[in-house]
DNA sequence: TTGCTTTAGTTGACGGTGTCTACAATTCTG
DNA sequence: CAGAATTGTAGACACCGTCAACTAAAGCAA
């Protein structure tokens, strides 16, 4: 039998012990078993919500999505001077604080993507937001869209990658000189700028 | 009883195995009962050659990382004229033409990287390729260690980032203007070369 | 109210997994 | 040759996801 407040609201309290035990052990170790186990109720009785492990790791997953997007949309608005930088620094931002989150929805092979299309209508939010942005930036020169994809697909691998690398801890391993680990990020979001600069200025001369 | 050639290399048999159920299923597929039912051995037969799971895929991921050290050292003496953007194109090279055993080095959890500190060793063989090909270029200007040291990160954040992009397929979902999947990995490149162009002036002016 | 259907939860089972232990057979070695 | 080390086997244990059958409660039409 259910406990205490659980009892009206079950699937909730699936998705927040779920959440629990990704947080202490991954998701690799996420099993329905143990978020039974959690709420003491039957191994069984999660499947009432869940058609399988990976439903309820789909709707974690959408739910992160969700979460991402608002923190990206929130933070872009509140730059609205510098506002690619803003986003570029939100994105790391995140990563870095939430770094179970990221890694769910960036590092973790998803779940069958077809079977959870939800999931991907959220996952585009960000790199919309960039295409957008850049899209807004440029007018409306010859091929303006198709430069703004580009220059969003740059941007997003130098974030996501660089993201990557932070949370995998390999830093560590590469003996790098002194201050190097810090400016890193400063210096990945110069350059970004450095590069759109440039490519501006090569695009003109055609 | 272990079957035919085996006999006297199961440790490379299961490993040629353990590939094999790899490439068919992914690494969440690989299970130990599996390796050894195909080689027709008892479950046990692997744990003389392996102390875990862990470890068996563990010697798979130190396999793929000396592989692909050597690939890229290969192909950097290939380019000696513009090596930087050969050694660039063959990273996203072979992230597209074995793109198991790249998801396996720089897309799987690590099995306690701790354990297993071999696997480091080799995981950074690529940026130090990079890092000494940009301190050749560079020179000994003021902290030319660690402006070639930010660099390297930069060119690599970005190839992991954009070789992770295009693994994931997440590409097709985002109903790009027609030609830039095709011309973004040339992008890519141009970018890391424009960027790096910018941070050697800027760096000048200083 | 009575009776039927839907819902949410239970229990039990099946086949899968990693891995510990105990055992046998083979090979190496003193 | 004898003992020890190596390499394999067989069985058990505790997990896991999930299918199937059952039960208790709630909703609802007559």
């Amino acid at each position: 039998m259910a406990k205490s407040i659980n009892e009206l609201n079950l699937k909730e309290a699936c998705i927040q012990a779920a959440r629990d035990v990704i947080a202490e052990k991954g998701v690799e170790g996420l099993s329905m078993r143990d978020v039974a186990r959690r709420l003491e109720i039957s191994h069984q009785a999660p499947y009432r919500h869940f058609a399988s492990r990976d439903h309820l790791l789909a709707e974690i997953m959408r739910r992160c999505f969700v979460e991402f997007a608002e923190f990206l949309d929130q933070s872009s608005q509140e730059h609205q001077s510098e506002e690619l930088r803003g986003m570029g620094e939100a994105y790391l931002d995140y990563a870095a604080l939430k770094p179970l989150e990221y890694r769910l929805m960036f590092g973790t092979p998803w779940p069958e993507p077809a079977a959870h299309p939800e999931l991907v209508k959220h996952a585009v939010h960000a790199f919309d937001l960039l295409r957008q942005n850049l899209l807004k930036q440029r007018g409306k020169s010859n091929g303006a869209k198709k430069q703004a994809e580009l220059e969003a697909m740059f941007i997003w691998s130098l974030l996501h990658g660089y993201a990557s690398i932070e949370q995998s801890n390999v830093m560590q391993h590469l003996v790098l000189a002194k201050g190097v680990q810090n400016q890193a990020r400063n210096f990945m979001m110069d350059m970004i700028h450095s590069a759109l600069q440039a490519n501006r200025i090569e695009e003109f001369k055609n």
